[in-house]
RNA sequence: GCGCGGUUAGCUCAGUUGGUAGAGCAUCCCCUUGACGUGGGGAGGGUCGUAGGUUCAAGUCCUACACCGCGCACCA
């Protein structure tokens, strides 16, 4: 036996030379298996931002992925894991900029684009290396010769031909509609960055002036200036004769022409049963207008001050929404002040107050029959992909949630005011347009947008196998077995993802979805800088060993359901590695005193009882519920093995029944082999550690049969 | 407003097709110095959110309601 037995398991001084083992086996890599004879069974890693770090968030999706990824590699599957890392546009072209203001005290105009460019480039090759070290600490089994990044070459030009393709197909459009502006980060971002957040407003009735028959209430009194229609319902007999008519005012300095319209849309229990239309600056507006043939003048602009002229040109629009109400009560024309609460549509990313403008914008088009699939659209693509089974969602509720999102779905805006990025394959030159992956040639001048960040994660699961090229790894890994991820993700990825596969390879991405939930504090609380509550990944694997890290993210971890993690709680996962490595000693201890021998029927049954064992383990693991198959495994193994089984082998081991005791000292050690294997998913490494210590076990445990036939 | 999830022991959560409530942690008591004190044995602790219903039998199925969390929505 070896004497590191003696003392108790330390996993500071073992982990990082077990990685490197894995690692210079090349077992990773499925194309090195010694016995892959199950098929293919592959995964994309989520790919995490090139400049971020690790959290607890990224180690718990790490322990999910790499618990299946070791228990399908050991099954015999020809297993692939792809590691990979996001650009992630907007959040690392912001964090760039922020460094070179704060240190330079530049903006991204005086750098210009090239140099921002540039720096960002250099930015993210310099913190990759600490994300991708991070992804290994905790024990990942990735295949890092496959490893991608959303801006290498080959993702840039796959995300190209996407581009390309949909537009050909006429799936990709450029139009002038309202969109969600972000002043703050000064760009587009879809309906799906929005927050909206429940807000404190005054909402404010009035007339446009003294002799305008219909009073209207706002929230937003400064848009009223573009108004240029107020709407009733058809059926509302208070405004029945004034529909049609039309009035000119000059409202707090601007001239306005209004015409009153009548408009299935509008409610008229709401307010006063009337609604002033601003066409620019609301989606609502925008479709009335267009219904009614309105006029459409905007008010506001991309810095959200207002555009009009008089008085209130240049004012910020809080500062012109109070300009108007004074100039509402001096005329006498204000009605009403009440409170209400209301949903205010923020920025995800940035926080700001989203300005809906009309712009000329790309958007994909989910509600056009696509002739190549069956004069299918994208949104009857994606919702069939779900509803007929080929794509299953764990936990099931969650596809109730995907089909409600693809019903209110609208078409995609995919164009960002950003620098970093794909930048949208357009070409200009004298009113002409060409779309196409290269310039076209002298003159022609490219689009300046870039694409929204989730269009390139959109292609992951085939991008990243090689595609448009007809790659062997494409065909054989694609579609892939499983997509792992945060139900926090489920729109802006996971629908995505299905939306250009089913178009671009018309077929679906990955046949499984398993979502994960989110990691809290002990209290619940969602772990944040503010808060001060942040548990480290890193911090914890230091002090317990990766191995306790990943059980702490997994036990109590149903599917779907947000986890509170206590310190606590990895400590005692720590203490169980130590188990397993104390009973390991008292196993060779066994077969040192005892030997071997031939194995009696009466003790026979203690090999079965971990078979069985190992049995519930694979079940729970195919239904997805690792936290049952560990639990299983940890009762198993502490209470019922080493508490029970191991008391009641002392007298035999000791006895002077040479034949017994040899008898049972074999069926102790093969039921280690069964515990280590069964447990090696869960707990790489110290199960390998110990695997490497043991008589008559030659290569990696990474490798070694799964315990039980499936 | 529509929808989803949760509500089981002090805390965190299991509870498979309905058959008299489980685990870990915590608490208390005891034991143990040749696998492991990161140990072992035991105890206390729950009218399973509320009110009805179906059933021989309900934590489990049905209907309301309450509270907490979340998603969606063009209520100005």
């Amino acid at each position: 036996m070896d004497d590191k037995f003696l003392k108790p398991y330390d996993p500071a001084a073992t982990e990082a030379s077990i990685y490197k083992k894995w690692e210079d086996s090349g077992y990773f890599n499925p194309d090195n298996l010694p016995h892959a004879d199950k098929g293919p069974f592959s995964i994309v890693l989520p790919p995490p931002n090139v400049t971020g770090t690790l959290h607890m968030g990224h180690a718990a999706m790490l322990a999910v992925e790499d618990i299946i990824v070791r228990h399908k590699r050991m099954q015999g599957y020809k297993t692939l894991w792809i590691p990979g890392t996001d650009s992630a546009a907007i959040a690392t072209q912001s964090k760039v900029e922020k460094e070179i203001q704060k240190n330079e005290k530049k903006s991204r105009h005086d750098l210009g684009r090239e140099e921002l460019l540039t720096r960002i480039d250099a930015f993210t090759e310099e913190s990759k290396t600490t994300i991708i070290n991070q992804l290994r600490r905790m024990g990942s089994s990735l295949d890092w010769s496959r490893y991608a990044y959303t801006m290498d070459e080959v993702r840039y030009s796959a995300v190209m031909e996407a581009f390309v393709r949909m537009y050909d197909a006429g799936l990709i459009y450029r139009g002038n509609r309202i969109v969600n502006w972000d002043p703050k980060g000064q760009t587009t971002i879809s309906d799906d960055e929005i927050v909206h957040e429940e807000r404190k407003a005054s909402l404010v009735t009035f007339t446009y002036s003294k002799d305008f028959p219909i009073a209207i209430s706002t929230t937003r009194l400064e848009t009223k200036v573009g108004d240029t229609a107020v709407a009733v319902h058809p059926d509302d007999v208070r405004y029945k004769e004034f529909v049609g008519k039309t009035y000119d005012v000059v409202f707090a300095g601007v001239p306005l022409h209004i015409k009153i319209v009548a408009d299935q849309s509008v409610d008229p229990a709401f307010g006063t049963g009337a609604l002033g239309v601003t066409p620019a600056h609301s989606q609502t507006d925008w479709d009335i207008a267009e219904r009614h043939n309105l006029e459409r003048p905007q008010v506001i602009n991309e810095y959200a001050k207002m555009t009009v002229e008089g008085e209130l040109n240049g004012k910020k629009v809080l500062e012109a929404r109070e300009y108007v109400l004074e100039w509402l009560k001096k005329e006498g024309l204000l009605q009403k002040e009440e409170e209400i609460t209301q949903n205010v549509s923020t920025a995800e990313r940035t926080g700001g107050i989203i300005e809906p403008l009309p712009k000329l914008q790309w958007f994909v088009a989910v509600n056009k029959p696509i002739a190549e699939r069956g004069g299918k659209t994208l949104k009857e693509l994606m919702r069939d992909s779900v509803q007929s089974g080929g794509v299953t969602i764990t936990p099931e509720r969650f596809e109730k949630i995907y089909f409600h999102w693809i019903d209110n779905l609208r078409d995609w805006c995919i164009s960002r005011q950003i620098w970093f990025g794909h930048r949208i394959p357009v070409w200009y030159k004298d009113g002409e347009t060409k779309v196409s992956a290269t310039s076209p040639g002298e003159g022609w001048e490219q689009d300046q947008d870039t694409l929204d960040t989730w269009f390139s994660s959109g292609l992951w699961t085939f991008s990243t196998l090689g595609w448009p090229e007809k790659t062997d790894d494409l065909k054989t890994y694609h579609p892939t077995a499983l997509l792992e991820t945060g139900y926090d993700i489920l729109f802006f990825w996971v629908a995505r993802m299905i939306l250009m596969s089913q178009f671009l390879l018309g077929e679906v991405p990955f046949k499984n979805v398993y979502l994960h939930g989110l990691v809290r504090d002990s209290k619940g609380r969602k772990m944040s800088k503010s808060l001060g509550n942040i548990i480290d990944p890193l911090d914890m694997v230091e002090k317990y060993g990766a191995d306790a890290v990943r059980l702490s993210l997994i036990m109590g971890a149903a599917p779907g359901n947000d986890l509170k993690l206590d310190e606590n709680r990895i400590r005692g996962y720590k203490n169980f590695a130590n188990k397993v490595w104390n009973i390991t000693r008292f196993v060779l201890e066994s077969t040192d005193t005892a030997g071997e021998g031939t194995v009696l029927p009466e003790d026979a049954v203690i090999v079965e009882e971990m078979r069985k064992m190992s049995v519930e383990v694979t079940k729970h693991i195919d239904d997805y519920r690792l936290d049952l198959a560990a639990d299983a495994a940890y009762q198993c193994i502490w209470y019922r093995f080493a508490d029970v089984i191991l008391e009641e082998s002392k007298p035999f081991i000791k006895g002077t029944d040479a034949a017994r005791a040899a008898s049972r000292a074999t069926v102790l050690r093969q039921s280690l082999d069964i515990i280590l294997a069964t447990l090696h998913p869960f707990m790489p490494y110290v199960t390998e550690e110990i695997w490497g210590s043991l008589p008559n076990n030659k290569d990696l445990l990474m490798v070694e049969s799964w315990p039980v036939a499936n």
